[in-house]
DNA sequence: CAAAATTCATTAGTATACAAATAGATTTTG
DNA sequence: CAAAATCTATTTGTATACTAATGAATTTTG
């Protein structure tokens, strides 16, 4: 009875040990490492420039796809990303619904001058586990993409 | 040299294999996950509602740091739940600074009925994984925290 | 005890994130 | 080919998240 009237109030539901509780605060931990480690650029500008380091060019859409991002937050990202003349845009020529985005040589030198600190960053976010541990745990992480 | 050329470019770095595009893109999952089983709180609410249920209250401040906000994330959380009549906050007479903040019975009544979805949000979040492998990602994810 | 340091809550500003609606361009289809 | 469906980018609105600054209250310290 007492025990009945104590799942009503409580549940045992323990938010510290759900999987989106614990997701959420290493993604903060992540997210820490990286502005300390590259403040001049916030994770999700890092990553449309890498991406777009990556394939050369794509449409603003294209490179939310590739990025996970949704259409409404890569036009922010590029926005940002051009007013600061990282990233050049024009229209698309054969289509003229898409916007061609391309990395500026200032976009690229950053990029470049960045990586080495993007791969501490992986270093460091990841520390706290063995080598092996690592493997596993991105082996385990990417299935839940 | 060529090849020196093309790390110049491109570095070897591959977005898509960083833990933390890995991790953002796990998160969005979950999130989803969660929208489509919870869609009258936000996780974030949610959590903090789960929390004042386990603590039975707590300031404000107090709260954030159990549920890992920040003062102006929690503050706007707070605000958010109170005008839905799900908490409430009195200023604290022993300590003029503090607000204190309760759930109210909507509010526990709330989390009570939405712990079975919590719980399934959990599940299908892991779903991808073995029941061995769950244990072993919760373990090493737990580490990144 | 008084000054210094800390804590608490709030505010303002910037940057994701996503839903929903819109308008124009392109593709698909009947 | 014309209508329907889809795609692209934009806009609006809401909700985290964090930084930095502020003022009021409390605690610590010399």
């Amino acid at each position: 009875m007492s025990d009945t009237q104590q799942n009503t109030l409580q549940q045992d539901y323990i938010l510290d040990e759900q999987v989106g509780f614990i997701l959420r605060r290493a993604s903060q931990r992540h997210l820490g490492i990286f502005a300390s480690r590259i403040p001049e650029l916030t994770p999700t500008q890092f990553a449309a420039l890498a991406k777009l380091c990556e394939l050369g060019a794509a449409s603003q859409n294209e490179l939310g796809r590739r990025t996970a991002m949704d259409a409404a937050t890569i036009k922010g990202v590029i926005d940002r990303l051009r007013r600061r003349g990282l990233v050049a845009t024009v229209k698309d020529a054969n289509d003229q619904r898409r916007l061609f985005v391309k990395a500026t040589a200032a976009g690229e030198e950053l990029f470049a001058n960045c990586v080495e600190q993007a791969r501490k960053i992986t270093d460091e976010t990841l520390a706290p586990l063995s080598e092996k541990e690592r493997l596993m745990f991105l082996q385990l992480l990417s299935k839940l993409q």
